[in-house]
DNA sequence: CTCATCTCAGGCTGACTGAGATCT
DNA sequence: CAGATCTCAGTCGGCCTGAGATGA
């Protein structure tokens, strides 16, 4: 048999929605590989450029706004408290709140994280031109927003 | 606190990786609803439209081409017989290979499946015009092979 | 004997639910 | 009292490994 490879039928290849689950797919380990040489994840990534660009949250606030799980939340955050990226400490102002703000020490690792990021995206996006990059997160966009 | 909503900061909003994972989880959930509403799931769609678009094969070599795990296709190819869907029957050439054939009532539901994923699609592309989904299949073909 | 195939049992992870303790 | 928050235990699916039975 000639099918040693994964070589999966016409019908799937052209389906926008295989397409972006096969590019997804790719970034995402991308990125988790980037990630990991940090030893962190995805989740702490995302928390951590979110104090940094809108400041301090309570952990619910924050898994609203990201779109984690609370359990997974409370998770994460032990993980980067324990680490001293974050401070956790009892909102003042209502006391069932851990307020999380980033420390020094997690705006360090975040310009690492940063960087790795971006060095996956160059990865994931080097057989496209600039234009061509540009308007593919155009297009990404606007499916996203509708 | 106004952050009811998912509202992710600005850093994420433009990574390529991120839009990706959002759209490619879009597209998935509409796909994995019309697939649900017959019953079905994703590799069962991918196993059948498979065997009719390139006909018999092995179990073996189904994994192989479309990347689904030697145990999970068994329990795919179980499903699927179960419902009459494809008929399995030792291989007298190679009496170790299970070779997998869709039936008729394979193909009729296949059919309705088509329908499905179709559907998915035009709803997940329902933002963009014809042209431009032409554009994102193209970038999004290239990335893939990249 | 070595290797491929099919199958089942089970592990691992990410996403989620339930429930209890604390607090408004 | 109802409702929000944090946390832990546990469920469920997708994805994977290990190992046994069968056979080339």
């Amino acid at each position: 048999m000639d099918d040693e490879t994964y070589d999966p039928p016409q019908r799937l290849r052209r389906l926008p929605s295989w397409l972006l689950s096969r590019a997804a797919g790719a970034a995402g380990a991308h990125v988790a590989a980037g990630f990991a040489q940090e030893r962190m994840r995805k989740h702490h990534f995302t928390v951590l450029t979110t104090l940094v660009e809108q400041g301090p949250a309570s952990q619910a606030s924050l898994g609203r706004r990201l779109g984690i799980d609370r359990s997974d939340m409370a998770a994460v955050a032990a993980d980067l408290e324990r680490d001293g990226l974050i401070a956790r400490e009892r909102d003042p102002a209502d006391r069932r709140r851990n307020v999380v703000t980033a420390t020094t020490a997690g705006r360090t690792t975040l310009a690492r994280l940063d960087a790795r990021v971006d060095a996956a995206q160059e990865q994931l996006l080097e057989p496209l031109t600039a234009p061509e990059r540009e308007q593919l997160v155009e297009l990404l966009t606007r499916l996203v927003r509708g």
